[in-house]
DNA sequence: TAAAAATACTCCATAGGTATTTTAT
DNA sequence: ATAAAATACCTATGGAGTATTTTTA
């Protein structure tokens, strides 16, 4: 036995016998010269234990297993040679996995078009999705369980020092109140925005503090600013759930303005007076993460915000 | 650029080091030593481009181009390590491909058995199958389109010199005619064979003579033997055509006795008298074909029939 | 007798070894 | 100070070349 392996080399050699069926000018077409091509197969042979070839000094043919066997050569053959390209596009981040977190909220704005878009432009890069809220994201990040996080904009000095946060967009809250309010003249459309006094007359949901501290901050902070007592008299971890007790007439809330998009009967989004609070959208990745799929991913959705 | 392609060794060596995460150790499980790994590695980079490995003199890591072509490499080493247990597999006729034409007579008799047989010795053999007559199957097996040919068996003289024959069974032909000649007293159960005279009192239905020649002889010869005049009213190319007229009160047929196991509502298969004919199914397939498949195929049948 | 594969040998490129240096902890 | 990778240089195996023989259409 010459090597413990069968070498790549043999089986261009033997595909190159077996296209040909004659071992001179397979040899001439592997730029080398008849006989070390002769002793090449025979070593193969040797080492499969197996025929390929049968051969008369005057004619060469495939044998029944050298025929079947073939296209298990080539099949190899085809797809070591394609290893080096694979590399490459790899490391263009035109191929590979990315594993990406989002909030709820960004369900309903960014993140559509943001996948869309750069699915056509790097068609070959499969894309995980995992909605989690902004504190999961980051330990996951952390953890290198997730490659990047769609997350709402953490204060500067709570970023972790692995992390960079790159910002995409701001937009302001809006108020979400039983479409009754409308026919009872308390909120009205468009124009006519509705204060943070008069949106307390109906009890207050929002996600738990520790799910979403930040966003939490920046609601009760709003009434706060505005001198108005504030407490959260039903707690939801989905955003689905709180327009869905909104729109029951159990409650009312405060989202993103981007949430307008969802539609749902019995639920009306109505914009609020006063210093109105922004929430800020943004991604996270570790400081580390050198995989081009990263770089693509945020440079793509940076472009797309550049078109608007 | 060392060689035009990538090694299998040096695969070998990235999927060491990768695993590792240590030259030395992966080193050690190469059955090398460090520096000639390093190298190896070095070149491997340099060839696709691409920096696999992030390391400092203390430590070593994947880069996230490596982490993902590590599944590519490794994939490629276990299909090239399977090549020779599949070209072993492949004489030893436990994999492959047989192309296998049939009689459709066969199909009610001995061939759903045979295949069932074969296919649970030999579950990686991908079976073809093609029904045709007896002399499309002989063509296709010397152009090699077939490997094998259920057939009628030709007569000795008849057969071509780059074939061999191997005779699997015979059995007698039996009458079919309609379900009527039961109620009519022209036809009985069981042990009340029908003469050759009485058959022919409807019309005769039977395979064109240039689709299968043997047969229409075999039929033809039983009246000449008989001093009864005959002449075929109908032709039918498939089996169940033929059953299919019976039953409609077209004509009457004989067919082997292993299609009585094909039941039809207004058919009925009734034991001839006299020196009643026997047809002779065998295999067929080219002498210079050495392809395991065949030889297993034959010998697997073969051993049905001594079961019996 | 001529075309083509097999055999015999020769050579050199390169995979791998040994010795040593560098560097980060 | 030490562990571990890189560098420098050496060795030898085996892949490929040239010359020749063998075989059979």
């Amino acid at each position: 036995m010459t090597g413990l392996h069968v070498q790549l080399r043999q089986l261009h050699h033997f595909l190159a016998v077996a296209d040909e069926l004659h071992f001179g000018r397979a040899a001439a077409r592997l730029n080398m010269t008849q006989p070390p091509l002769s002793q090449s197969i025979q070593a193969l042979e040797t080492e499969l234990g197996v025929q390929l070839f049968l051969r008369t000094k005057r004619n060469v043919e495939l044998s029944p297993v050298g025929k079947a066997w073939a296209p298990h050569a080539r099949r190899v053959i085809e797809e070591a040679a394609a290893l080096p390209a694979t590399a490459r596009r790899l490391a263009r981040g035109e191929m590979g996995l990315l594993r990406l977190g989002f909030v709820s909220t960004a369900d309903y704005g960014m993140l559509p078009p943001a996948i869309t878009r750069f699915r056509t432009t790097h068609p070959d890069v499969e894309i995980t999705l995992r909605e989690a809220t902004s504190d999961v994201q980051t330990e996951a990040v952390l953890n290198d369980e997730l490659d990047l996080g769609l997350v709402i904009a953490p204060p500067r000095a709570a970023l972790h020092k692995a992390l960079v946060y790159h910002r995409l967009w701001r937009e302001p809250l809006v108020a979400v109140v039983p479409e009754t309010w409308v026919r009872d003249g308390r909120a009205g459309f468009g124009a006519n925005p509705l204060a943070p006094s008069s949106l307390l007359a109906a009890p207050f949901i929002l996600f738990p503090r520790r799910s979403a501290p930040v966003f939490h901050d920046l609601v009760s902070g709003y009434f706060a600013d505005h001198g108005v007592p504030f407490s959260v008299h039903q707690e939801a971890i989905q955003m689905q759930t709180i327009i869905g007790l909104v729109a029951s007439g159990l409650g009312v809330s405060m989202v993103p303005r981007s949430l307008t998009t969802l539609k749902r009967d019995g639920a009306i989004y109505v914009p609020l007076s006063g210093r109105v609070p922004e929430v800020e959208t943004g991604l996270i990745w570790r400081r580390d993460n050198k995989a081009a799929t990263v770089r693509n991913f945020v440079s793509s959705v940076s472009d797309l915000q550049a078109l608007d």
